[in-house]
DNA sequence: ATGAGTGCAAAGTATTTGCATACCA
DNA sequence: TGGTATGCAAATACTTTGCACTCAT
């Protein structure tokens, strides 16, 4: 009567896949509609409960800031993400210095550190090159009054 | 007729004062309590709207991950954040290693990056204490079937 | 007078959950 | 047979928004 582990089922795999075949980190309604092409009966809500089994199996990654909408990465190569505050395109960005501050976290709080999310903003490339310097943000952001 | 930078009303103050004041993070409506003593007729919305202003401002911080309720931080010293997978708490996590990682993005991938979002998951010490190693995580993370 | 800020309440949206059924060991 | 997984729909919870009113310049 222990609770037992998840298992693989086939809707969760196909999600997996899914994911592990593109470069874009959809959320949970654009992995739907994907994966409703292979399953046409799946629903939302086994989508989420197999995205929620599935990043807690460590088989995937979950981004993205809080009060925001979660997207998911089937890449679990170390790698962070950086969004772009103009037109919001989530990328990849390979990087392996991440280990030292792992272990600085952990002897340093005394924190056993099971993962970590980091996330950076900037402009990319495409924009910088559309616009400039202006761009979509209106708001001010070195000084008030 | 264009438009103005927000502006710094009292409303705002009281909210970044609260937030200065405390060691927590608290949540929008956490917030909204603790200036509705000061502020009784003040109401949720323009807490929410506040929020938003102070931290396009840069004067205080987001944190938290996607799906979750975002977590507010007046704090802006250079430091990362790391929540506990048991309990939940978010604390403070010093460090200055930061820097070269920034760098090392803008220079390999093209970005301007204006910030950037860390948020390491484990399991804090009172919880490693209270619970050995099971405590509330039910779902087995190294292995699938 | 004009534009920004606010309170209130309603709307919106992402995510979770209850329940009956289907499935697998 | 026992327990997990699933589809569907309802429920939750957080956040945003519309509108009328107030405030300061």
């Amino acid at each position: 009567m222990a609770l037992n582990e998840p298992k693989m089922t086939p809707n969760r795999r196909v999600i997996l896949e899914e994911l592990r075949a593109t470069e874009e980190h959809p959320t949970a309604d654009e992995i739907y509609e994907r994966v409703r092409k292979r399953l046409p009966k799946i629903s939302l809500g086994t989508v989420y409960r197999s995205l929620d089994v599935l990043s807690r199996k460590g088989l995937i990654r979950v981004i993205g800031e809080a009060g925001e909408q979660r997207r998911y990465d089937g890449d679990l190569d170390g790698h962070f993400h950086i969004r772009c505050v103009r037109c919001g395109r989530v990328g990849d960005v390979m990087l392996d210095a991440m280990k030292p501050l792992e272990d600085a976290v952990t002897s340093a709080d005394g924190y056993q550190v099971d993962g970590y999310h980091l996330c950076f903003t900037g402009v990319c490339p495409e924009c910088a090159r559309e616009s400039g310097n202006g761009g979509t943000v209106d708001v001010a952001e070195g000084h008030e009054d």
